[in-house]
DNA sequence: AAATGGCTCAACCGCCATAGC
DNA sequence: GGCTATGGCGGTTGAGCCATT
């Protein structure tokens, strides 16, 4: 309603990002960072609105971005995750370490929600993938992606960061299981929390609540409401026994 | 070989949450 | 407490690619 918008769109560029846009931002960010999304484009000199700045980077240009197929693993997680969070995708995308939460969301569109959709209509078979193996179509990127990379980042941005979300709507969630849609495979389990090891690099102990972390560490946060649903998980999955 | 339709995915948009003043 | 600026999220779009006819 009459919101102004993100920024003045006169004289911003839009469209795929080149390859010089590309050098410029992450050039821009090695040296700088990005605490300000909003001037970066401008200390930068990039024609650019610094949402758009933002979504380049955090998509296309981080450092730790992992390109490429997903792998079975991958899709199950993505499909145990989004039963049990819904279309949280950036929560789903910090589970997926070098995952974004935009290439989450499109692999779920446009092949695990018909996955789903067809097993669920004939409980049979997976459908198989049509295409071959995806290339990579930004405007700009070199063959196996983006501009060259410098492997070091100045900072590693916490991955699409996890919002905090209530525990009641998590419970609403956790509510609406059944213990059908619980029966999660050990060795999804087993991987995941490899990855809260990995991925936080502060493990969670046991029993460790959120508020007795950092009040900014909403990974942390989501983590033990992750870790809530995987006991619940094991306590169901074991009464099932 | 050309036309066409479907699929993929990067990018954009609008909204919400929160921090700072 | 109210207002503004900014960051972040999820939904949607559209150009380009690929497979099929």
């Amino acid at each position: 309603m009459g919101r102004s918008p993100c920024c003045d769109k006169t004289g911003i560029k839009r469209g795929p990002w080149t390859a010089e846009e590309d050098m410029t931002l992450v050039a821009h960010i090695e040296q700088h960072g990005h605490s300000n999304w909003r001037a970066l484009p401008k200390q930068a000199g990039l024609l650019r609105c610094g949402k758009s700045c933002r979504l380049r980077w955090i998509n296309y240009l981080r450092p730790d971005i992992k390109r490429g197929n997903f792998t079975g693993e991958e899709e199950d997680a993505i499909i145990q995750l989004h039963a049990m969070l819904g279309n949280r995708w950036s929560t789903i995308a910090a589970r997926l370490p070098g995952r974004t939460d935009n290439e989450i969301k499109n692999v779920w569109h446009t092949h695990l929600k018909k996955r789903l959709d067809s097993s669920s209509s004939k409980t049979s078979g997976q459908a198989a993938p049509k295409r071959k193996a995806k290339k990579p179509v930004a405007a700009a990127s070199t063959a196996d992606g983006p501009v060259s990379m410098p492997v070091s980042s100045p900072e590693q941005p916490i991955s699409s960061s996890a919002t905090d979300y209530s525990m009641a709507s998590s419970l609403e969630n956790t509510a609406s299981f059944t213990s059908e849609e619980f029966q999660i495979e050990d060795s999804f389990w087993s991987e995941t929390l490899a990855m809260t090891v990995d991925s936080s690099g502060s493990a969670m102990e046991a029993g460790v609540t959120p508020n007795s972390a950092s009040p900014s560490s909403s990974n942390d946060e989501m983590d033990f409401w992750v870790r809530l649903f995987m006991q619940a998980g094991e306590v169901q999955s074991l009464s099932q026994i």
